[in-house]
RNA sequence: CGGGGUGUAGCGCAGUUGGUAGCGCACGUGGUUUGGGACCAUGGGGCCGGAAGUUCGAGUCUUCUCACCCCGACCA
C-alpha cells in the first residue's frame, strides 16, 4: 500500500523506538529547540503559534464561565511560601531560589514560583471582606519553574507555560460545582479542540496536588499506551483559607473562610498532541489547533500561470482558513515532506494540468487520500475536508485508546498487561494506599484516576482481594 | 539522584602506532530542473565540550570538570 510507505527517512520510526521517534518529530516539525539553559527549552515560531492558538481557545472558554485574566508576580517569599504546610513540602523539593539582588544578599530568599496559590491566597486575604466580593474567579497566563532532575521537550521542562486558574468562593458546594465546571471546559476542549478523547476522574490521595482538599483530572493515553495527566482542577476546600486567613463577613454578619480551587493546562498538551496523532511521517494536526490548516503548493511554478493562480487559490482560501503559499525554488516532493512533517491537515497542488481542468488536487495529512476538486467548489470542499480530519482525529484516537484499554482481575494478570500491552487498566482497588503503593511496587503502574463512569470489573481488589471500593484507571505515566 | 551512553562544521559521522582535521547532508553563488526529499559547477564554514597535565608535538594519552541523550526513582 502507497500509503503505508515511510516517505520521511529522518524520522525514526515509532515502533523503532518511541522516545526517539518523538525528539524526531519534535525537531523536525521545527516546535523546538533546544537551549544552553539547561532543562530548558526554546519554542520556535511554529511551536509556538499551536500555543497561542491554544490559549485563544481555553481563553475564550474561561472568559464565557466568568473568570478574569490577572498578573502575578514572579517570586515568592519563602515565609509566604511557608504557609500552607502540604503545599509547601509537596513543592520545596523542586524550586528554584533567588538569594542575590545584584551583588546584595537578599534579607529574604525569594523562590521563582512553582505555581501561584500562596501568591493568590495572599492577594486574596487583601481583597476579600464581603460576601458581595465572593466569588473571586481569576486565571493568569504565565510560565513557572519547577528544578527537574530530567527533561523533555513540552513533557517536562523546567520552565514551562501554562494558566492557573484561582478562585475563592462563599461556600463548598459553589467551590465543589467551579471545581467540576472547569474539568468539565478542559475536557470539552481536549476531544473538541485537540481530538484527544479523555477520562475524567478524581485522583487517589496519593496521587493529589499538595494541599488540595481533592484533585480531578482527566487523562489520555499516547501511542506508545503510556499515560498523561492533561489537566487537573483542585478543590482545596477551605485550608489555605484557613493557612492564609481568607475570611469574609457574610449576610449573617459571621466571619466565615473562603472555598477555593485552582486549575491549570500546560504546554504539554503539545506533547500529547504529537503523541496521540503523530505517525511514522511526522507530526498531524486537528485543524483547530493548527497553525497552517492548509498550503498551498505550485508544481511547475516557473511555467506561466501558475504562481499567479497559487496565489489566487491563496487568497481566496485566506478567508476561510489558516493559509499560505510554499513558492521557495525547493523541490515540490520536498515540499510535501516538508509540511507532512509538520501535520498540515490540508495541502493543495495546484499545477499546470489542474489550470487546465479548473481543479485542484487536495491531500488530506491523516489519511494521505487525495481528491480532485474543482476550482468553482474550493471554500466548500476544503472546509468540509477540514471539519472532518477534526471528527476523523478524534474518533481514530478514542479507538486507539479503547483498544488500549484492558481490564484485569487479579495482580498477575495486571502485571502480565501491563508489560506485554502497555495501556490503561481498569482494575478494582479497595481504597488502601498500602496497595497503591503494591501496585506501583509490582508493576511500575500508577493509579491515573477514579474514573466518574464507574464500571463493576470485580468485587475484590486486584491488589489485596479485599473488597473492593472504586475501579480505578491505572497505567504508566509520563 | 542511581545505571548506561555520547560530546569533532548547523545536523549526522570518520579520524590508524600522537605529526597540525576530513566525508555526507545542510548553507552561499551560477546554471539546468520542478506532479513524492533533483542535478552539474563552484565557494564559505572548525581553539576537535571545557580546564589542567604528559610530550618537541595532543582530536588521539592521563586527571578533573561540564553538558546532553536513554533507562529507572520524582513531578504537569
Amino acid at each position: 500500500m502507497a500509503n503505508d510507505k515511510k516517505l520521511v527517512e529522518e524520522i525514526t520510526s515509532m515502533n523503532v523506538d518511541f522516545a526517539q521517534w518523538y525528539t524526531d518529530v519534535v525537531k523536525k516539525a521545527e516546535l523546538v529547540e533546544y537551549s544552553s539553559v539547561r532543562g530548558c527549552m526554546i519554542i520556535r515560531p511554529y511551536g509556538y503559534a499551536i500555543w497561542e492558538n491554544i490559549q485563544k481557545d481555553l481563553d475564550a472558554r474561561f472568559k464565557a464561565t466568568g473568570h478574569e485574566n490577572v498578573y502575578m508576580p514572579m517570586f515568592i517569599p519563602e515565609s509566604l511560601l511557608q504557609k500552607e504546610k502540604e503545599h509547601v513540602e509537596g513543592f520545596a523539593p523542586e524550586v528554584a531560589w533567588v538569594t542575590h539582588g545584584g551583588a546584595e544578599k537578599l534579607t529574604e530568599k525569594l523562590c521563582v514560583r512553582p505555581t501561584s496559590e500562596t501568591l493568590f491566597c495572599d492577594h486574596y486575604a487583601n481583597i476579600i471582606h464581603s460576601y458581595r466580593d465572593l466569588p473571586k474567579l481569576y486565571n493568569q497566563w504565565c510560565s513557572v519553574v519547577r528544578w527537574e532532575k530530567t527533561t523533555r521537550p513540552f513533557l517536562r521542562t523546567m520552565e514551562f507555560l501554562w494558566q492557573e486558574g484561582h478562585t475563592a468562593h462563599a461556600t463548598a458546594e459553589e467551590a465543589q460545582e467551579e471545581t467540576i465546571k472547569m474539568l468539565n471546559v478542559y475536557a470539552n476542549f481536549c476531544e473538541e479542540v485537540l481530538a484527544i478523547p479523555v477520562v475524567k476522574g478524581r485522583k487517589t490521595d496519593k496521587e493529589k496536588f499538595a494541599g488540595a482538599k481533592a484533585t480531578y483530572t482527566i487523562e489520555s493515553l499516547m501511542h506508545d499506551g503510556k499515560a498523561l495527566q492533561s489537566g487537573t482542577s483542585h478543590n482545596f476546600g477551605d485550608g489555605f483559607a484557613h493557612a492564609f486567613d481568607i475570611q469574609y463577613t457574610d449576610k449573617d454578619n459571621q466571619l466565615k473562610y473562603v472555598h477555593q480551587t485552582s486549575w491549570g493546562m500546560t504546554t504539554r498538551m503539545i506533547g500529547a498532541l504529537i503523541m496521540v496523532h503523530g505517525d511514522d511521517s511526522g507530526l498531524v494536526l486537528p485543524p483547530m489547533v493548527a497553525p497552517l490548516q492548509v498550503v498551498v503548493i505550485p508544481i511547475a511554478q516557473h511555467k506561466e500561470g501558475v504562481l499567479e493562480k497559487a496565489n489566487e487559490i491563496k487568497e481566496r482560501l485566506s478567508r476561510i482558513a489558516r493559509v499560505k503559499i510554499d513558492d521557495s525554488d525547493k523541490m515540490p516532493g520536498w515540499k510535501f515532506s516538508e509540511y507532512e512533517m509538520k501535520g498540515v491537515p490540508v495541502r493543495l497542488e495546484i499545477g499546470p494540468k489542474d489550470i487546465e481542468k479548473n481543479q485542484a488536487v487536495l491531500v488530506r495529512r491523516d489519511s494521505r487520500e487525495k481528491l480532485i476538486v474543482s476550482l468553482d467548489e474550493l471554500e466548500e470542499k476544503v472546509t468540509e475536508l477540514l471539519k472532518d480530519i477534526q471528527k476523523g482525529l478524534l474518533e481514530k484516537a478514542r479507538a486507539l485508546r479503547d483498544s488500549k484499554t484492558y481490564r484485569a482481575v487479579t495482580l498477575d494478570e495486571f502485571e502480565k498487561t501491563i508489560n506485554e500491552t502497555p495501556g490503561f487498566i481498569k482494575a478494582m482497588w479497595c481504597g488502601d494506599q498500602k496497595c497503591e503503593d503494591m501496585i506501583k511496587e509490582k508493576t511500575g503502574a500508577t493509579s491515573r484516576c477514579i474514573p466518574f463512569e464507574q464500571e463493576n470489573i470485580s468485587d475484590k481488589c486486584v491488589c489485596c482481594g479485599g473488597k473492593a471500593e472504586k475501579m480505578v484507571f491505572w497505567g504508566k505515566a509520563y
